[in-house]
DNA sequence: TGCCTATATGCGCTTAAACGCATAGGCGGT
DNA sequence: ACCGCCTATGCGTTTAAGCGCATATAGGCA
């Protein structure tokens, strides 16, 4: 049930809405990019997006040594609609993220 | 600056979120008209609404003994963009709230 | 097999959130 | 002045999040 605080609860941390704005693209990216670009230390990372994954918001995927992350392409509309509110939120708040690459 | 986490994390909690949902109509309520609804103690519901009103999300007014609690009429379009989009997920999954009378 | 890179995870620690209880303060009515 | 209702807050406790460090697992390549 209560899908929406789990969602926020995923997007209240900065690594993780972080993960979430680069991945906002559709883009797949592997943990070690995302590491780079939102400068957090291996487990961390990997535990981040064990929350996002749990979540329901990304799904991974096995490529040879790598894992790569991207949005879950199956996602409710309401949770799309949510998602593309608070990426359009941040972007225009300057938001962590900042620079990216 | 980190608006949007800070918004995240308002929403992040059953109650507060609850306190949202039934304040998205735009009227005002008072903590013990909340508490009722959201089935809260005193101490509980007072500092949740705190917390909103921290984030910014909420204005208060006293009225008598009462303090009058109401959705922020000054936000921020981005941000009213995403309260938006959670009133109406949470709606539409038959979140938490439910029977409001 | 052995080694290197990439990722996940167990463990212990630290910090912050949330709660209940009790109390204080604001306001109205008697 | 006193009492009762409504709300806020200090305090101590419990619970959960997040972190780093070390280690395990998985795949590629020699």
């Amino acid at each position: 049930m209560n899908t929406v605080i789990t969602l926020m609860s995923a997007l209240s941390d900065p690594t993780r809405l972080g993960a979430l704005l680069l991945l906002a693209d559709g883009k797949e990216r592997c943990v070690c990019k995302l590491m780079e670009h939102l400068n957090a230390t291996q487990s961390r990372m990997s535990r981040h997006m064990g929350v996002l994954k749990q979540a329901g918001l990304v799904v991974d995927r096995r490529d040879a040594q790598w894992v790569r992350y991207r949005l879950n392409p199956a996602l409710a509309p309401s949770t799309k609609a949510i998602i593309k509110a608070v990426v359009a939120a941040a972007a225009a708040s300057e938001d962590i993220v900042g620079k990216v690459a």
